[in-house]
DNA sequence: GTAATGTCTTTTATCGGGAAAAAACATTTT
DNA sequence: AAAATGTTTTTTCCCGATAAAAGACATTAC
């Protein structure tokens, strides 16, 4: 008899100094579920760790509740599907999110809701409260979050809010605007062997095939914005071009959720720039890329301002 | 009779399950006593707060602890200096720095040192045992230090270190001379009544004053250095661009402690080109500005990078 | 009645502990 | 002997607790 294993016994335990959720063995193990449905064996345990991306500890866990809810036979080397899974095999999609997306949300939402007003001041044990977490956890993703700078430490005191205003979409657009233009004309002068140009071409592909059913596909274009965005980031070999994306990307991430507005219409003129980006991008002229690029960041800069509420002008120091 | 604060008796019990070191205490209390030496009385206590950057809990310890050694009378508003301090008052430096302080310099002791190769895996609880603090601390340091490129995180399991490669000061100049550039531009355009140029002033006969006593004064450069640098990407009015002078300013930081080899002739050379930089931004013709910024930074990029050994081409992905 | 001092409460900074997950080591199996 | 499985050790992640420090409230002095 095998006995059940630390990981994937705990969340039995009544509720009480719980101090690590199994979320990685919960995410691993539904999406080891979905593999299941394909095949008639499993591959070995350290092959199944690098496919889901965890330690083979957690794969192993992953096994024995398969064994124990008859999914799968195993005995040693050999993993046999016994039948396909169902959807109460699942865990609850909830219980898969890390600690750090559960506090991100809760904090996005308030910063997003109605009386987020610069100046206020960011409470850490209010917040592990509200949020049912502990304050470390807190913390640690205040720390993360501060390099987007919407945020910033007081010593030994509080956080204050800078504020989603108008001033910071300038700003943020405005390094967005030079770094992009720099990857763009980097991007053009790689040599023609280079797998960037088949990524390209896959991209194309993928926004051609948007643009026909955009009717009915618009909202799956945020995805392809920020591939497309990506790829061309990173011919500027520069780490902190390609991590000053990932600001990009946090804010149009919550941005779109949050202004719907006219959003079919946008996706559409967006495709389309982003059309013509790829193509100058594949005739490699400096000159129509540089345009096609100002183009379109012109816009993406006029569709993030458009949707902040706030007009008034910032304060001279 | 007044009892103890609980901040001025920390520190006296025996070191079990300390908590937190009443380091903000100790290094007010110093500059307090500095302050002491000039004056016959000492202000109210919200006054003394903000003269020293602490709260009236700490301002009370403080005057608590001079009246027990002697240092002042103390009842209510009156607080007479009874004598003048001495060396045996102050707490010593080292009790002075912040947990964060001590454990980014025994980091970057490691980093710096010899076996510090890119590849190389990072253990908080190593790190954490060997510096004698918590796990925790350690964690959020590496969180906040991260943003300066030279460290990655692997989910669930180690840190990375990158390394500080040719490839990283190449990275890090690209984006500092973008930056500059951009910054130098925007303050020849700021209108004569800004303050700025009365501080333009002020670091000009600073400069000039250094210039005149380089032979003896040649390490006070690198603080000149910063104050200058700082002034001009301030007017970027840019939040992004401000805050990335961080990652410049702990590199160069580390690189001036770690590299003497002709400081002197270096800082020389580099304060005759920043009062060619000054006389630029004073003239505000745009074109004199970018040249004496881009000569600048030009021979600032091949300081660092002639201080960095190794000399292999990145291997191309 | 304003601004200080005196007192009490809340929040931040930091540690130690414990479960989840990774990693290292030992033992089989092919 | 290479690569799997079985077992043990380490490390990461996260919580609760506690002293330092800040902040809020109450009282007194001018």
């Amino acid at each position: 008899m095998r006995l059940k294993s630390a990981v994937a016994s705990a969340g039995e335990a009544t509720g009480q100094g719980m101090s690590k959720s199994n979320n990685v063995y919960k995410d691993a193990f539904n999406r080891c579920l979905r593999l299941l449905d394909e095949s008639k064996s499993l591959p070995s345990e350290p092959e199944l760790g690098t496919l889901l991306g965890v330690s083979r500890t957690t794969v192993r866990s992953i096994l024995t509740r398969m064994e124990e809810t008859g999914l799968i036979a195993w005995n040693k080397r050999s993993k046999t599907v016994l039948r396909a899974p169902r959807p109460e095999d699942f865990f609850p999609e909830e219980e898969t999110d890390t600690l750090a997306e559960i506090i991100e949300r809760s904090f996005m939402r308030r910063l997003l809701a109605s009386g987020a007003e610069a100046g206020m001041q960011i409470n850490e044990l209010e917040l592990a409260r509200e949020i049912g977490v502990g304050t470390t956890s807190v913390r640690e993703f205040l720390i993360r979050f501060s390099r987007f700078g919407l945020i910033e430490k007081r010593r030994n005191s509080h956080w204050v809010l800078k504020g989603f205003t108008r001033a910071f979409a300038l700003e943020l657009t405005e390094i967005r605007e030079m770094f992009e233009l720099r990857s763009a004309a980097a991007f053009v002068a790689l040599p023609l062997e280079s797998a960037v140009w088949a990524d390209l071409d896959g991209l194309e592909v993928e926004h051609r095939q948007l643009a026909s059913e955009i009717a009915t596909r618009f909202n799956e274009f945020s995805e392809l914005d920020e591939r497309l965005h990506r790829l061309i980031h990173r011919a500027s070999h520069n780490r902190f071009i390609v991590d000053f994306y990932d600001v990009i990307a946090m804010i149009f991430h919550y941005h779109y959720q949050w202004n719907k507005a006219e959003e079919r219409q946008r996706n559409e003129v967006a495709v389309q720039e982003h059309l013509a980006y790829i193509a100058a991008l594949k005739s490699r002229d400096p000159g129509k890329v540089d345009a096609a690029c100002r183009k379109h960041l012109k816009s993406a800069r006029q569709t993030l301002l458009s949707s902040i509420p706030e007009g008034r002008q910032a304060q001279p120091a």
